[in-house]
DNA sequence: CACCGCCTGCTCATAGTTGCGCGATTGTGG
DNA sequence: CCACAATCGCGCAACTATGAGCAGGCGGTG
């Protein structure tokens, strides 16, 4: 049974988590004929790319609707994010005028901001403005943009061209994936363009990311481990990327 | 009931939890037929998670922030609010490109938006952004601006260079007042600019004022009589007043 | 034909998950 | 306020999945 391509057998691997949602490793090994070893190995490679979530047992689909709820929801209460967003909040300094990037790690910062006087802050994010309208001592610029259905951020060169006016001390930005040599990368093509120019004008940049963005690598590059002047991230994250991220220049802040 | 996926599982737990609203650990486990102490590790990891909140016997869902702000906000709405809104909402074009400010009166549109095809909406509002989030058949532009404090509505240079990107056919717009001879009027100078030229470039101008609104005189002005095509009010509003927007050319209707 | 890289499947020590029992904690009714 | 019952968290043992390492097969290349 060799004659399955590597790229065919994931292809059909997902097929099969789709039509079902999730499926474990031995159904998944037996229904393509090949050894659980070689399923497990796919499902890894499968979920650092981010189209499965790999579970104890299994695997099942890293789809939008349930996923981005379950994620959403997961950020506002999880203890990691928290705790990052604490982090990240404490550095920024009084005046400043700093851009946070729409996302659910980022949104975590909120709290943490409220009581801050003199910051200016810019968003592409709207559950970002929406968590500052009621803090005073912020000024909060919303980059204009085309919305993405289902999501809370604002994409396009209507955000491009606002950023323009604007210069950001510091850019606080979460992202799909952060990886040694690949950099900072996006799982959306057309996110990636204005993701990428966003990032581009700050004078410093810092990544928000919890353990499962760490390592993982996605479709589109954002920025290069040179440009992220900071990383800041839980415990769960596995310490030879962060590392191999020091190496690279990056600073590396576990909470 | 052999395997079950741990991810899977707590699906389903959530799954139950939402159908009652809540549900005791014992009815959970024999549901899902597993132990209590895994129905308690995964409540605690949910909850953890803020998927739910644990309490004693047993865990209730934790509704999201966004999704109660949407809901307070909706229910705020009154009677005369949603028919103004119903009423707005027929008369949008299929095709069209619309201009939505900011403001609760013109929120109470949405709910009769969403079943739209290609529609394009401009806004300066962010709910009217977030509750068009969900809405796959429209595309969805903020414009860019200043977020006031307290309030969800964007302003200032940003926003109005913005708008020049687009052709505007129809403006749907609410305010502080609309009199017979000094028009549609503001109350606060820093946002009459914005609202101002929001207003001017559209191709049609439809007003959405509940009765409160009709007669009043805000300090500033943001559109003649001329420029009004048309006024949407509910039956509180005063006859005589009505009149004289109907001689000043503006087309009133009554719901 | 030999060499080499690559993928696959197997083995095994390790880590994770599950269900049960026990003592502690909490809620309830007298 | 106390006693009782339900529930909880924790440690334990059985079981299962996992990832790393290793041997064998396949196809391309000099």
């Amino acid at each position: 049974m060799g004659s399955m391509l590597g790229l065919e057998r994931q292809r059909l691997l997902l097929q099969h988590l789709r039509a079902r949602g999730s499926g474990n490793v031995v159904d998944l090994a037996s229904a393509l004929g090949v050894s659980p070893s070689t399923v497990r190995r796919d499902l890894r490679d499968m979920n650092d790319r981010g189209l499965v979530t790999r579970v104890h047992g299994g695997a099942s689909v890293a789809d939008a609707e349930i996923e981005a709820v379950l994620a959403a929801r997961a950020a506002q209460h999880s203890d990691e994010k928290r705790r990052i967003g604490a982090a990240a909040a404490v550095d920024v300094p009084d005046g400043a005028t700093v851009l946070i990037t729409g996302g659910t790690t980022t949104e975590a910062m909120l709290p943490h901001l409220a009581g801050r006087e003199r910051l200016t802050v810019l968003t592409n994010g709207l559950n970002i403005a929406l968590g500052l309208s009621r803090c005073p001592g912020i000024s909060t610029v919303v980059l204009g943009g085309v919305l993405r259905h289902g999501e809370l951020s604002l994409l396009g060169p209507l955000t491009e061209q606002a950023l323009v006016e604007f210069h950001v001390d510091v850019a606080y930005c979460s992202a799909f994936g952060i990886h040694p040599s690949a950099g900072l990368t996006g799982a959306d093509v057309r996110e990636a363009g204005t993701d990428r120019r966003l990032l581009q004008g700050a004078e410093h940049l810092v990544v928000l990311a919890d353990a499962s963005k760490i390592g993982r690598r996605g479709p589109v590059r954002l920025a290069g481990t040179a440009r992220i002047d900071r990383l800041i991230t839980d415990r769960a994250a596995p310490p030879e990327q962060l590392d191999a991220l020091r190496s690279a220049g990056v600073e590396v802040q576990v909470c």
